[in-house]
DNA sequence: TTAATTTGAGCGAACGATCGTTCACCGCAT
DNA sequence: ATGCGGTGAACGATCGTTCGCTCAAATTAA
């Protein structure tokens, strides 16, 4: 194919590159704790340069929440493509559990949030991904309760709220124990999801 | 009393008054957007003289901390001197909503959250406090199962930290919306206590 | 095709502001 | 007289951002 690469494509590879060295920076060291010059030099790119591709310090860890986003747009497509809903959501809180646990997913989470408390742009298309995450998974939640009909269950959009602030809630403790969640934890989390419904 | 305080008095009232201040700002400009110039023109005090009481930046944020998770053992104390388990648990879920729905409260917990992912000093007496509810939460929990011996029950730890996640969860939801949890929400929310059970 | 021109990535010094902290000094309570 | 609460100027470092500049790629004109 091409050996050289067009201007687009270099900038768009180097934008990329700025983006994820940013993002270790940010895990490492926290988005407040880490300067514009850090990121160049680990980048090894100048500093005037990131401005040639970024508005701000804001806008790279903006950039990086979106991202972050749209790893939940892979968990909400296995979410709908297996058939059984009590299988695919044991598979979805396995598989939501191993993101949220990992500590880099965990640390660049807690910046985010901190940040996006004074700063609604950062929000942008994390929440909406998130809400689409939650009805997804509240379908799944009324499919699997039928045929056990009980009319004082949780309304299914609770339902899917808390079972992610289970997932998320086991998930933060773990890490900031430095550690994995245990199989036992795992067990009782899929045994709590499972009282909900 | 004594119309003239002593210097001792004045000073631990001073101290006070300046991690109050301090804690205000953050809570309205977050931690690392405070300089201590803030804190010390809003206090009403001189810049040098917050480090006549206290060692730095660090330690002002620590000992919010430590103020936070003391509210805790109050939550704790009515959660033991209720009789019915159930009922105190109840009580429990109500009153604990409440206070992590204070955008003030939500707002100081994010940031000290934030803050204690790289310094383990800040976790301190937060953990301690934190792991000694748990503890009175699950007995309280296997309280309430007395009766209803189901073999495949959540173990009462987890149940206790589950419970909380719900909480805390419902909670940030709310702040993050700029509103407080409604009756409905709070009714889900015990439902679902109440089926963790 | 070649030549002229525009575009924008890339660079690092420099800017002004602000940061946390220290210091020498003051004055009152002990 | 001693010590400590209180003060604010000053320090060195670092911050996010801007600026003028170079140079090669892309675009247009010839």
């Amino acid at each position: 194919m091409n050996e050289k690469l067009s201007r687009a494509e270099t900038a768009d590879a180097r934008r990329k590159h700025i983006v994820e060295t940013a993002a270790i920076c940010f895990i490492e060291q926290g988005f407040h704790q880490t300067g514009i010059r850090d990121i160049a030099k680990r980048a090894g790119v100048s500093l005037g340069n990131i401005y040639n591709h970024f508005d701000g310090k804001t806008e790279l860890i903006a950039e990086i929440a979106t991202l972050e986003a749209d790893e939940l747009a892979e968990l909400q497509e296995q979410l709908n493509q297996t058939e059984d809903p009590l299988a695919a959501l044991e598979a979805f809180v396995t598989n939501y559990l191993a993101l949220c646990s990992q500590p880099a997913y965990a640390a660049l989470t807690i910046e985010i949030i901190a940040e996006a408390v004074r700063n609604p742009k950062i929000v942008g298309g994390f929440l909406e991904n998130r809400e689409s995450l939650i009805a997804t998974l509240a379908g799944r939640v009324v499919a699997s309760r039928s045929g056990t009909t009980a009319e004082t269950a949780i309304p299914e959009r609770d339902c899917a709220e808390f079972t992610l602030d289970l997932i998320e809630g086991l998930a933060m403790r773990a890490v900031f124990a430095g550690r994995k969640p245990s199989k036992k934890e795992l067990a009782s989390l899929k045994q709590a999801v499972k009282q909900l419904l």
